[in-house]
DNA sequence: ACTTGATCTAGACCTCGCTCCAGATCGTAG
DNA sequence: CTACGATCTGGAGCGAGGTCTAGATCAAGT
């Protein structure tokens, strides 16, 4: 029964990197580094064949790196939900310390760009004031 | 007159990395790199004295690396700014480019947050609902 | 059968941004 | 004068996160 419905839909290295944005070397990289969750399928020819539940755990860990969650801890949530149910509250704990970090940097960032956009501000007016009118903060 | 004034007061190296957040290391590391503006003056013994500019530049430095300024461009900033009044539309357009490239940063940013508050909130959701009931999307 | 392009493995290599070391020197407090 | 901590230089080393190479194999089109 369930062994025998429409061949779930796999996808090769190739195009699970371009569905992902990750190149195929980051791709076998994150492999061997232990980041999926489950071992990746093989063809009988040796090539990898990858689910749907793969790509949805590439794009999540997409997320996280792109938010800056080095692939340590990548690593540790993947061993977690390797183990199965049971672990939970440290998934939780995991990911809310990492939305933390995230709200801090996402204030990091505001607070550099209005920063940037003083700056940006400033040469913008000496520009519109005319390019000769002399002496300059060297800081400015 | 303009060299008889009170002396500016200059900073060590380790009084300038406690202001700056950055080590030791890394203020020689960026004078360096060229990533300053002038050339830092010395003691009669040899060792650096920073001036406020100095420190100032570098309180900039340490912004636009918070947001991610590879050390290349803010080298490149420096060197416009050490070759003086002039090129003050190439300053501008050097942080108006990074200043996009943080705005995208920070979208990106609550992009990620919302993943993650929504699967964080999807673990709040099964743990307050007990610990067993079942069967789990190995993805969650 | 042949060609072409994608994929395979193991392991070397790379960039970035510091960090640290060794061994010498400076400068200030006792 | 002596100690001791801070600083000096040049260069090696490091951790993160991939990236790339070589040489072989697989798979699909003609």
């Amino acid at each position: 029964m369930t062994t025998t419905g429409a061949p779930v839909p796999s996808l090769s290295i190739g195009e699970v990197a371009e569905r992902t944005g990750l190149s195929v070397h980051a791709l076998r990289f994150y492999e061997r580094e232990g980041l999926l969750v489950g071992p990746v399928q093989r063809t009988s020819g040796g090539r990898r064949r990858y689910t749907s539940f793969d790509v949805e755990w590439l794009l999540i860990c997409v997320k996280l790196r792109e938010s800056g969650m080095p692939l340590a801890d990548l690593k540790h949530f993947a061993e977690l939900v390797r183990r199965g149910p049971g672990n939970e509250a440290d998934r939780l704990r995991l990911l809310d310390a990492h939305r933390q970090r995230v709200d801090a940097q996402i204030q990091a960032l505001e607070e550099c760009r209005s920063v940037i956009a003083w700056k940006v501000g400033v040469y913008a007016e000496h520009l519109a004031r005319g390019e000769a009118d002399g002496l300059w903060d060297p800081t400015a």
